[in-house]
DNA sequence: CAAATATAGTAAGATATTCTGTCTATATTG
DNA sequence: CAATATAGACAGAATATCTTACTATATTTG
């Protein structure tokens, strides 16, 4: 055997820091979402390729610069990720009417099945969490995450 | 100006699922490590390199291949890792007493100081985030994070 | 309104990261 | 002790992302 595959973080050592605490769980669902999309047969993208469908308006579609700066990455990385969602079918470019500069990502019929089943994915992990949790400590949960999003995107 | 820089995921769109919700949180976490590592002249690392020190064991060092197994890279990926981070004088590798095809990746007093400092900087978000939830909240998010982990981890 | 400047996107090439395949040395096991 | 497994290193390929530079369209401003 030559390899190990892939994931990613962690920080504390001790009594786990809340990064580590974050970290498992994110990544279940990142993990999750990732395998669930494979299994259903959508298994020519990486976690990279599935970033744009996070951060894409699923009805409008978006411009690619507003994805770049979304995702945190430049422009040619996003185009390159475009590129490739495009000859796969996924997205499609159509000229922005109020920009003539512009153009807009969309999904086509195959990008919002995709985009549908990740979100039933995610639902379901949720569910289950739900169920492990109690439905008032998940509420909880829930709600003090929203609280410290506010916090951190606040400003 | 050519670019933007670097930050990650997210999945919902509507009320926010629960990928979007713990990715905020984390990524603040990890960028803030981050950011604040580089303002202590922690200046020559990427975030790659950063999670050697999250799964290393600080005080004995560990070995190539278990780092690259809970970082979920390869081992020649990790070699590379440890190779900079030998250069930059962050580790060392020392023969294992216990086992002749094995050496101990360590860190050096330059290594433990990064190490400790990230650990503060983490313990700093922790504080933060106690004062702005309060305290009950703040630990019935990591009791529940906790119970979380431990669903995931556990088999 | 013409000139200057900014913005959206693309193109080309460099760099960095991670992988696959292979090899050596040491351990373990039947 | 022969066969097999494990820890790690080396070489090279593949890939992802970045930097620099360019075109076309918009916006601003003297």
């Amino acid at each position: 055997m030559t390899s190990t595959p892939k994931k990613y973080y962690q920080i504390a050592q001790e009594g786990r820091l809340i990064g580590a605490l974050l970290r498992v769980p994110y990544l279940a669902v990142v993990d999750g979402t990732y395998n669930g999309l494979r299994d259903a047969g959508f298994d020519d993208l990486t976690h990279a390729h599935l970033t744009v469908f996070q951060h894409i308006d699923s009805r409008k579609g978006s411009r690619l610069i507003d994805l770049a700066e979304s995702a945190q990455i430049t422009k040619q990385s996003m185009g390159y990720l475009i590129d490739y969602l495009e000859s796969q079918g996924y997205v499609e470019r159509v000229p922005d009417e109020r920009d003539g500069r512009a153009r807009l990502i969309r999904l086509t019929a195959r990008g919002q099945a995709l985009h549908a089943t990740a979100l039933n994915l995610v639902r379901d992990v949720e569910v289950r969490w739900r169920a492990h949790l109690g439905s008032e400590r998940m509420d909880n949960l829930l709600d003090a995450l929203k609280d410290l999003t506010t916090l951190i995107e606040g400003k």
